[in-house]
DNA sequence: AGAAACTTGTGATTTCAATCACAACTATTA
DNA sequence: TAATAGTTGTGATTGAAATCACAAGTTTCT
């Protein structure tokens, strides 16, 4: 259950802290420090204790954090001891990307249902999964605990699409489409979009 | 050229204006009012103005932003009055979905150098673009004014492949890998992990 | 065992970004 | 024309996040 007080930007690191502590730990690594951690993850080892301690105290003074343990804490914080069923909509280039993507199930976030619109590609297996009729929609999700939903339809279709997610209910949106969702309080987006990162750079450049 | 002392998070908000200005625009909007703006983009109004003003004077009292010329102004701020060419490494699931997307050339973005270091995979042609051997990235980058690099391929082969990138007088990585990139200072890393973005999802779903 | 080195966790402080408040100007209405 | 409403641009203020500084505990060394 997510405290309500906490910067969500802290929140926003704790995955990144995971990623890392979880490359230590193939390494063979059991102990780290904040100090050797900030090197690995780029971010100042006072504000890694600080956010950490948000949640509690996991390091033992004079010595670090045992990785095990910290892994552990972070995955339970971040709700991550549970398998996440995933739905997603717009099964074209990305999409098929995205389903043929590896590293969702390796950390519990499995693609269960593909929706897509075109007839063409409406029943075809990608990765063991069959395509459904978007259609469809509202008896599949009816029929499941699907709360995340994967938006990769085209930008003209995306606003649309989301409502109806959301009318079947997805919780939380991570929208590739390449414009801004007007959703009700309550459900979460996060956006991917290429492009405006291109354009952040590309201030940068000369 | 880039003024050195506007907060980075400001810039990071202009291309979300572009990208909505840009849709009023096709809308056949002439006008906008930075409160009209504010409702499309989700963010303050008193915090669009503000930032715009790091930039100088856009807008009409009393009347708003003439949405060409503003859009004329934050693409030139941006940088974005010229075509970027980029080079993808990488051509796998998630490298041949980039090529194939349009979005990029559509914002001034072009992939001219596609890489890959599976035999089967080199001489492929994806969108026009025939994918080149790795061993080439020196020889073809030098002939080219590319600065920009997609980075798509495997966690375990992207620091190495950004060292090589980097060395070779790439200025700006978009990386997709799983993993923080150590580069030297002057190049500019964005990173795109949707993991990382469901794992923060995660934290509010109960 | 005692001293020195190391490391965490956190209240206090500083720094930076967001918001407020309003003067200056424009457009519209009567 | 004069009054009213609308809107920008920005100095002043507030709020929030990052950093500092250090007490408290652990480990290592001699
Ligand atoms: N391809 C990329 O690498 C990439 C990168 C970043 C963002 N995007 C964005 O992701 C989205 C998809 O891009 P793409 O390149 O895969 O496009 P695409 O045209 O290849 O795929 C879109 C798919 O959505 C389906 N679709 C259309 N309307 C639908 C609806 N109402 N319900 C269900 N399915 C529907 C289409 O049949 C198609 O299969 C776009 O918004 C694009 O801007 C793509
Ligand atoms: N597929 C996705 O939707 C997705 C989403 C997010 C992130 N990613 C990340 O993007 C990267 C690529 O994912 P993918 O699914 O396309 O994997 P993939 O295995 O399909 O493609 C990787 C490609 O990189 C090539 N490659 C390997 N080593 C190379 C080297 N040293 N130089 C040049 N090319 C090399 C391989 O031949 C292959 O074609 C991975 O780091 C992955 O974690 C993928």
């Amino acid at each position: 259950m997510a405290k309500p007080n906490i910067p969500d930007i802290v929140v926003s690191r704790l995955p990144l802290y995971l990623q890392t502590l979880n490359h230590l730990l193939r390494e063979g690594e059991e102990v780290i420090s904040s100090e050797e951690l900030s090197e690995q993850v780029g971010i100042p080892a006072v504000q890694i204790r600080k956010d950490l301690s948000y949640f509690g105290g996991f390091g033992v003074k004079g010595k670090g954090y045992d990785i095990i343990h910290l892994i552990d804490s972070l995955r339970s914080i971040l709700n991550l001891n549970q398998i996440w069923p995933m739905v997603i909509v717009g099964v074209g280039n990305l999409g098929q990307a995205l389903i043929r993507y590896q590293g969702f199930a390796r950390q519990g976030f499995e693609i269960v249902l593909a929706l897509d619109i075109n007839p063409k590609i409406i029943g075809t297996e990608i990765a063991g999964i069959v395509v459904q009729d978007v259609g469809l929609m509202e008896s599949e999700l009816k029929r499941s605990d699907i709360r995340i939903a994967l938006l990769t339809v085209p930008a003209n279709a995306a606003q649309s699409t989301a409502d109806a997610l959301v009318a079947n209910g997805i919780k939380a949106i991570l929208n590739y489409a390449p414009i801004i969702l007007k959703l009700p309080e309550g459900v979460r987006v996060a956006n991917i979009d290429p492009v405006l990162k291109l354009e952040h750079l590309t201030y940068y450049l000369s």
